[in-house]
This record gives structure tokens, sequence and C-alpha cells, in this order.
DNA sequence: CTGAAAGCGCTAACAA
DNA sequence: TTGTTAGCGCTTTCAG
């Protein structure tokens, strides 16, 4: 199973290590070769062109430790996902996975580098500081609040570039990018009521204040409406979750028409599970996701969902970054959800 | 839709920056900060334990920069997705974001921070260099060779500290961690073949390397048997993917019985389409995907799909890693891609 | 056990 | 147009 061919890294390492080396095999100071280098005007064409020509030649790219020590500038983001609520400790969700895709294209195009850290709060209550007051990063994005919305408003309360996906509560000090989750959930809940949906079941794990917030927007949709909805918790995107949903499921078996999922992959797990079970959607059950990602139009039947402009949030949180690491002022953005209709409502 | 309340970014910034001002403060020198801030059992336990407290107190954190540049180890890996045959300039495919899931937890739980990086080849034919000898990281993961396997294979001779995920070709320089593609291949078609398919179709971009031998596994498969492979061009895992599906099966309709998908996203999309073209699967088309990605037993029917072992391959890839950093010697590991029996074969 | 001093490799005044 | 100089903030001999 396993191979063989051993590798040994035995090649000699180039020579040419700083920029005093250039310098001396051109004879020219470091100074010089720095400023060449960076293309500065300062330095004659010539001597500009043939000191380039040097390192490239000899493979050689200025020591960016050094560079950014000196400069007081690493051109570095940090991105982090806190793990607080999800004790599986592995970056699994979907959602952030297609929100960091955003995030690394919109970085690298305005030069950006992206460090990426995966954080558990409950084993390490300064996951943030560490990153925040490390000298390594210009900025922070932290992608999703889950349950540590106090510890990111505090050090934002001392750290002016960070930027957070999630939910917005007035007052808050934290810039914050994302949907208004109570909107979506309420939207949620009132297109399954049209569709005809009486015994709402709310299908999510309620820890992280975003999905909190989409429970309260369904509540609000079946207040003063002949409706009930059910709150049954389940995890978000893990391996429990399918068995999780398969007990829930049964257990509530008949006493539901209609679910308002979490997110897109819960709406998926329970679609399944359902079938299982023999019913049809959205005949017997409606179904309604959140996100929108990608796979939603895939599954069998589509699923209607709330969408989530994820691209959209993505250039937000860095244009709000960038406006803060150079001084000036950012500002929340939340955006509206959107009902897109398919297939798993009547 | 987009909301107000503007941010200032105007906090007084805490004013100890520097070990020498920790020093200050404690009435000792920056050098026995230093040693007391990592520990050093050099310095008396009290006064140790004194400038502990001050640190905290004061929330400061040694700068990784300057940190980094004296000791010439940055505790940083570099992971880099070429997407060089991949147009679209986002990074989507779910596999590699699976597989760059389990990095983040490998490299986390052994210390290491990880820096992300998307390269466009096509635009920047240095996109490997950049990185290996940037003085930014310690080592660098490439995920997935795409088009630029040459490119690796050149840079990896003189940086030892490298390993791709990818395919082994005997003789290579470079450290690969993968699946045998090839075996896979033959896997699937040899699997369609037994199941009673005879018209097989190769759905997926033959560019980058993994896939081309994936398509050669399955010519091997047929070849000497009663049995015929057609190779359908289509891209691996953007927006564009689904209607080039939708062409392609319209346009071989009824041609084929079978089909190996070269991912399984494009089996999740070619099920759908087919699906709407009213064929049964597998009763009139039966499908096999590859990744056994989380989503391939979420599929109605649940897909049969030829399984890579993400969470080993990024535990062998950090090992190597690992290794090589520590001067070690590291090994290529070609994983056995195994069968998943579910339902879209007969 | 602690302080002084010498850099890591680069950039940016300031001079020339 | 270029060289010289003085650090960025930290670690680590070397002395004491």
């Amino acid at each position: 199973m396993t191979s063989d061919n051993d590798i040994s890294g035995d090649v000699a390492p180039p020579q040419v290590r700083t920029l005093a080396d250039i310098g001396r095999i051109a004879g020219v100071s470091a100074g010089t070769v720095s400023r060449a280098l960076a293309g500065s005007p300062l330095v004659k064409a010539k001597t500009r062109e043939q000191i380039q020509a040097l390192a490239r030649e000899h493979d050689f790219r200025p020591n960016q430790m050094a560079s950014k020590l000196r400069t007081r500038r690493t051109g570095v983001i940090g991105v982090v996902i806190p793990l607080g609520h999800e004790r599986r400790q592995h970056i699994s969700d979907p959602f952030f996975m297609t929100l960091l895709g955003y995030l690394a294209d919109e970085l690298t195009e305005r030069g950006y580098d992206l460090m990426l850290s995966r954080a558990i709060p409950d084993d390490t209550p300064d996951w943030l500081e560490r990153i925040t007051s490390s000298g390594m990063v210009d900025g922070v994005i932290v992608i999703g609040q889950s349950d540590q919305y106090d510890k990111i408003e505090r050090v934002a309360a001392n750290y002016p570039n960070l930027v957070a996906w999630g939910t917005y509560r007035p007052g808050q000090i934290h810039c914050v990018v994302g949907t208004d989750n109570r909107a979506g959930g309420r939207m949620a809940a009132e297109r399954l009521i049209a569709g005809g949906a009486r015994k709402l079941v709310f299908l999510g794990d309620t820890t992280g204040i975003e999905i909190a917030e989409r429970l309260d927007g369904a509540r609000d949709a079946i207040a003063g409406r002949d409706a009930t909805l059910v709150h049954l918790p389940c995890h978000l995107s893990n391996e429990t979750m399918e068995g999780e949903l398969r007990e829930q499921l049964r257990a509530n078996a008949g006493s539901f028409d209609a679910i308002v999922a979490a997110s897109d992959l819960i709406a998926m797990s329970a679609m399944k599970v359902l079938h299982e079970q023999g019913m049809t959607i959205p005949d017997d059950v409606q179904i309604i996701g959140f996100d929108d990602l990608p796979l939603a139009a895939q599954t069998m039947p589509p699923l209607t969902t709330i969408r989530q402009d994820i691209a959209r949030g993505a250039h937000e949180i860095v244009a709000d970054l960038e406006a803060s690491i150079a001084g000036r002022s950012k500002q929340h953005v939340v955006m509206e959800p959107i009902l897109m209709e398919r297939q798993t409502t009547l």
C-alpha cells in the first residue's frame, strides 16, 4: 500500500542569499540592490536592469521576514475559523470553505497573503489575541462568530483591523459583514406556511448566534398565525449529523409537515432521511435550506433555499479590512437574504 | 440593503510593544525577558513568573516577524493550489477544500501556521519559487499537480521541503502523496463492465495528470474486452460544468450505458442531467464517481464511487514534510483506491 | 542567574 | 544616482 523510494534532500542550496551578495557581484551596495529590485526610479535604468537580471539568474528573492520587520507591514491577512460549538475539530462546513475560497481570491487579487488558522476557543482562550497581536498580520478576518461574540467584541475594542462574517447586533463594536439571518429565518417559515404547512420544525444547533437568529426569525413568522414550530437540535456539518437527524425525524414522524433547515447541508441530509422513511418531498413534507450552496441546485428535487451572497460577502469583508488598514472608516454590511424558489416547497 | 454604522478605529494602542518595554518596567534586560517568556530554566523561577505575569497583564506577545528573522525558522507552511487548467480563478473544488481542512488540522496540531496561496501559473510563471524562496515558509505543500508537473519537478530539485498531493510517476524528484489514479480508473470501469455495461463514457478534463491517469486506467480495463470507452471532456468544478455536461450527454444520448466520472461532483451533475433527460440510474445508465466526498453518500440513489482516503493523505503529507524539515528522509505514499459500492451500479 | 552586544536581512533617511 | 548608516524587535553567545 505504501510505496518506497526514499528521497534525500541533498542539493547544494544557492549561495546568493542576501541583497549584499547580489551587491557584491554587481559592484554596488545593498541599498542600491534593494531599490533596483523594488523597481525604484531612483536607480539608473541600466544598473537597475542589470541587477534584476542578476537576481533572476541567481534565482534570488529578498527575504520577506526581514523586509516585513523593517517596514512593519506584513502584507498578510489572518483568516480564522472559530470552532466554538462544533466539537469535531475539523473545518468541514462547506459554507465556510466556499467563503474561504472567495476570500482567497479577493485577498490574492489585492496583493495580500492569507494565513489560515483553525481555532478551538475552548482549548485556547486567547485564540484571537494570539493572531491579532503576533505582529504577523496586518488584519484579521473571523469567519463565523460561533459562540465567541463577546470575545470578538473585546478584542476588536483594541484592534481595529478586524472584520467578522456573521450577524449584526445594534451597537456592536466589531465590524461585521453578513446576512440578515433573522429575516432569512422568517422568510423561510413564511414561505412554508404560504405553501400550506402548519406544523413546522427547525433543524439545527443554535449555539452559534447566526443560527439562533434564524430560529428567532422562524418564530417571528409563526407568531400570531395558525402554525407551530418545534426546534430539533442537530449538528451542522459532521458525520454524526445524519444519524442525529434520522433519530430526530423518526421520533417526530408524522408530527410535522415542513422543515426549516439551518443550512443546505442539513436540508440535504434531511431529504435523504425522509426519502428513506418513505416520505415524498414536497408533498408530504416541504423543506427549505439556508445558504444556497452550488449543491442546492443539484439535489432531487432541487432545494428551495435562502440565499446568502457569499461572493459579495467576501468582497465586502476585504474592502472593509483594506479601508481599516488604510486608516479609513469601515461599515457593517447586512445583506438581505433572497428566497431561491426551487422544488422542495409547494 | 447595506447598513450604516460607520466605525472609526480610534483606540489607543497598548504602549508596551517590545521586550525592552517589559524589561524596563520589570527592571531587567530584554534578554532576560526573552528567556523568561520562552520559559527558559536559565532564569530564576520567581522573576520568570513575574515577567510572565507582566506580559499577560499588558497583553504583550513578542513580535513574530522579529523572532522568525532572528531564528531563521518561520513555523509557517505554505499551501498552494495551482489553478493550472481550470480557467475560473476560484478555489472551489470540494475535494481540495476537504483536503485543505484536514491539512489545517494536522498542521495546527503540530504547531505550524498555514499560509494559503492560490496560484494561476499561466499568469505567474514563478508561482512556486515565489513561495519557496521568499523566506516566509519552512516548507510547501502543493495541492494537486494540475498541469504543472514539470515545474514542480524543477523547483523541488533545489528545494527539499516540498510535498505534493497527486500522482506518482516512477523516478520523479518531488515527494508526492496520493492515490493510484490509474488503478482507480481501472477499478471503476471494471465494476461497470461487471455490472453489464459495454458502452462506457469517461467524463472529465484530462489536462491535469491525475485525471489523465484515471482515464488511462479506464482504458486499461476495456482493453481486450468486449467494451468501448469514449472520452467526453468537461470541466471539473465550476458553473459551466453542468451546461457542458448537458450538451455532452444530449449529443451522445443513447450511445452509452455507463459513466466513469472523473470526480464525485461531475458524477452528481451527470446524475441530475440524466434524470432531467428521463434516464433511470442505474438501470438505463450506471455511474461511478471518484473521491468519495461525504456528499457521495447523500445523493439519490447513493453514488458508487472510488474512495480516496483524504484524512490519511493529509496526515502523510504533513508527516513527510516534517521529516524533510528535520533533515530526515521522506517517502512517496501511493494509496490504493477503494471501491465504495452504493447504488448507482448494477 | 543576568546583562551587554552582536546580528538575522532588509529599508529608508541622509549625505555625498 | 548611489553609498552609508541606523535601526525594525528579537535571540543568543559571551562575560560576569
